[in-house]
DNA sequence: TTTGCTTATCTTTTT
DNA sequence: GATAAGCAAA
């Protein structure tokens, strides 16, 4: 697509400011062009002479970085593509790389996702007996999310309790071990999650002068884009990596901030001018994307808002339809509907990949998925479970990372209990031993006992010691790894095995763009594989979560189940800031039109244990001024008329309404916070020999300072190691 | 110790 | 409808 240059400059201050240096804070509404701005400056940067790779451009997914540069080479010339940057997390990885010793780690560090987390957290938690008893506790997942938490909003794990969570305030002393456990853990087996590579990048940054002025130099110009969805971690570090000079150019909407949930604060856009003195503010409020009737609708929706935002936006486009609204009988004849009208737009000649139907959370597509499979319209689902999260794609894998560190806990025993007769309690025993042994792949391999399945794990112990010594590509490697698990794939997915199989295989195509397996598995974490990857996405139409739809647009846009109960999420009901999020994500999704919006509710939902029952209108949608819409009949045995009518019948949805079961377990007593810190008095010496759990033998070449040691191991060469973290002994 | 069966629980959103 | 915990039996 050409851009239009006299679309992107038709403020003044903008062509003004394209040209000059210092902070600037672009603050944009939906389809106002945001990514044209940067995209035009990267071009006109590079257009002048500015060296590419000194230009830093910070975006929220790869994708969006790789099309910014593409666009931007259109206009500026091929050199653009040479831009520094992608997602922070994979610009914090590559900086880490090079650095990490500066944190105490080795620049071989281990990236988990978001399901390593959870499974070490597990893991963890049940060593301790935490997870696992007859007792409520709280999820893998809610803890995960309550670590999180904590470090992003920089509260201690109690506050988080109390404030996020209460139902689980009485189970604070446990959950503040786990913390620590997990903490412990991490740093002892050179393990970093998600926050941590943000963090330590901070810390680095923070810590080392030298480092930051390396930095600052080389990076002469900072731009960020969707600034509302960073967390104060990010605005710190951009803060830092800019320097003195303070070329930051930040671009984002303080009412599309949907991101909170994972640590995103939208105040951070509203303190930009604060943290950068001299900030040049550009406000974008035209809107190019939508048409007016359209426009009129998201912002009613907008205006409801708790928060007064910093614009309103005007449509520059003439004509157009309001949105449509039908309310369907059920969730069934929901997704009739919207397969009828989607065929209906195709006829029209529209192209399918200009169709998207979004929805709040994964599962409200289920029966969707099933109508367009009868009607033959291929699509694509974006968001929602994710091809690395599936079983058979994490038992290849964790042959890999066996392969590559027979130490990592986690995967060998995920990998022994692929064995016949081989349970938990073997697998432990196993693991046991193997941390003992200087060759554990080996030892693996002649593995000895008298139990059934001997053979199979010398088998496979042997295997992977082959693979690992071949010295082959990594395709190969996969494929060796691949030929010894499809028999177990087969026995033990004996319905759907070739579509497994197929994904697999698509999993060993990919690698072939690496040399290295631990790169390939770093990418894989920080940048899962979608779906829509390839050009397989062309000629679908698009289903895909109203978080995933951020950025983007289509023609023809629907918004399914639009129904109390499914939107907003339970899950924020109970909180109104959270409530305003959902709000705000209500905004982003009715935003994404540019021709035809469809909002859809179904009459009655099906609600888990319950079973049907009638549903009100969302209160989004009640909230919007009935001229604004325009009405679908639906067949005639389905309930047409929209506001609270469907809600008379026995039983409605107020069940959906009661007090949070927390509010209960809240108000009970509150034992004190006893999470105790570990003592730091380590005591170690110049020349003092010491064991470590994964780097091995050493000696103590340097004392740093009272947290910090420096280590020279006899395999693993030099490493700063915290002695917070460590898990280092003398020998 | 492993497995297979039953039952409950619960389902946001994602780098 | 998927996943995990609980329990009984091999």
């Amino acid at each position: 697509m050409e851009i239009d240059f006299k679309r992107e400059l038709n403020t003044q201050q903008l062509e003004a400011v394209l040209h000059t240096e210092g902070p600037v804070l672009v603050i944009a509404g939906a389809g106002s062009g945001k990514t044209r701005t940067l995209v035009y400056r990267v071009a006109r940067l590079v257009g002048m002479g500015v060296d590419p790779s000194s230009i830093l451009l910070l975006t929220f997914t790869r994708k969006a970085a790789q099309e910014m540069l593409e666009r931007a080479a259109r206009i500026g010339g091929d050199a653009c593509v040479q831009v520094a940057g992608g997602t922070f997390h994979s610009f914090c990885h590559r900086m880490l790389r090079r650095y990490a010793h500066l944190a105490g780690y080795p620049p071989g560090f281990t990236i988990m996702d978001q399901s390593d987390s959870q499974d070490l957290v597990h893991l963890l938690g049940r060593q301790m007996e935490f997870i696992g008893k007859g007792k409520k506790f709280p999820s893998k997942a809610a803890l995960v999310s309550m670590f999180s938490k904590s470090v992003n909003a920089g509260i201690g794990i109690d506050q988080v309790v109390e404030r996020h969570f209460p139902q689980f305030t009485d189970q604070l002393p446990s959950i503040g071990q786990l913390q620590q456990a997990y903490i412990n853990y991490k740093a002892a087996h050179a393990l970093m999650d998600y926050d941590d590579l943000l963090l330590k990048w901070l810390m680095i940054l923070k810590d080392n002068p030298d480092v930051r002025e390396t930095i600052a130099d080389s990076y002469q110009y900072v731009m960020v884009d969707e600034y509302q969805d960073t967390n104060s971690t990010q605005a710190e570090m951009v803060y830092l990596m800019a320097g003195d000079r303070q070329n930051v150019m930040a671009v984002g909407d303080d009412s599309q901030s949907i991101y909170s949930f994972r640590g995103a604060d939208f105040n951070n856009i509203l303190e930009f001018p604060k943290m950068f003195q001299g900030t040049r503010i550009i406000k974008l409020e035209r809107n190019y994307r939508s048409t007016q009737p359209n426009l009129d609708c998201t912002n009613a929706i907008i205006a409801n808002a708790r928060q007064k935002f910093t614009k309103k936006l005007v449509a520059q486009r003439k004509g157009g339809h309001p949105p449509w609204l039908y309310v369907a009988s059920d969730e069934s004849d929901q997704a009739k509907f919207v397969a009828a009208r989607i065929r209906k737009h195709l006829h029209d000649g529209i192209e399918p990949e200009e169709i998207a139907v979004l929805f709040r959370a994964a599962f409200h597509s289920f029966q969707l998925e099933t109508a367009l499979g009868h009607t033959g319209i291929q699509f694509v689902k974006r968001g929602g479970m994710r091809l690395v999260d599936a079983a058979h794609i994490k038992d290849l894998l964790s042959l890999l990372k066996v392969m590559i560190n027979p130490l990592d806990r986690l995967s060998i025993t995920r990998a022994l209990l692929l064995l016949d007769r081989l349970g938990p309690k073997s697998a432990e025993k196993i693991y046991a031993e193997m941390i003992r042994s200087d060759a554990p792949l080996e030892y693996l391999s002649r593995f000895n006992s008298r139990a059934a399945w001997v053979p199979k794990v010398r088998e496979m112990g042997a295997r992977l010691l082959e693979l690992s010594r071949c010295g082959g590509e990594l395709p190969e490697i996969v494929d060796g790894l691949l030929q010894w698990y499809r028999p177990l794939l087969e026995k033990h997915y004996t319905d759907d095995y070739p579509k497994r199989l197929q994904e697999l295989m698509q999993l060993k195509a990919m690698s072939s763009d690496y040399d290295d397996a631990v790169e390939f598995l770093a990418d894989l974490a920080l940048d899962p594989p979608e779906p829509g990857d390839e050009q397989e996405n062309q000629g679908k139409v698009v289903l895909s979560t109203m978080h995933s739809a951020k950025g983007l647009e289509w023609k023809v846009v629907f918004v399914i189940s639009l129904a109390e109960g499914r939107f907003p999420s339970p899950m924020a009901a109970a909180r109104t800031e959270e409530l305003e999020e959902e709000r705000r994500l209500f905004y982003v999704a009715a935003t994404r039109a540019r021709d035809h919006l469809y909002f859809c509710y179904p009459a009655f939902i099906n609600m888990q244990g319950a079973g049907l029952m009638p549903a009100r209108p969302s209160r989004f949608l009640q909230e919007i001024p009935d001229n604004l819409l325009e009405p679908i009949k639906g067949r005639p045995a389905s309930s047409q008329s929209r506001g609270p009518v469907n809600t008379q019948p026995v039983g409605n949805a107020e069940g959906l309404e009661g007090p949070p079961a927390y509010r209960r377990t809240a108000e009970k007593e509150r034992r004190g916070r006893s999470v105790e810190r570990s003592a730091g008095a380590a005591g170690f010496r110049d020349g003092d020999r010491i064991r470590h759990s994964i780097f091995g033998k050493g000696t103590v070449s340097k004392i740093i300072d009272s947290n910090r040691v420096e280590v020279e191991f006899d395999a693993a060469g030099r490493k700063v190691l915290h002695l917070q973290y460590a898990n280092i002994a003398k020998i």
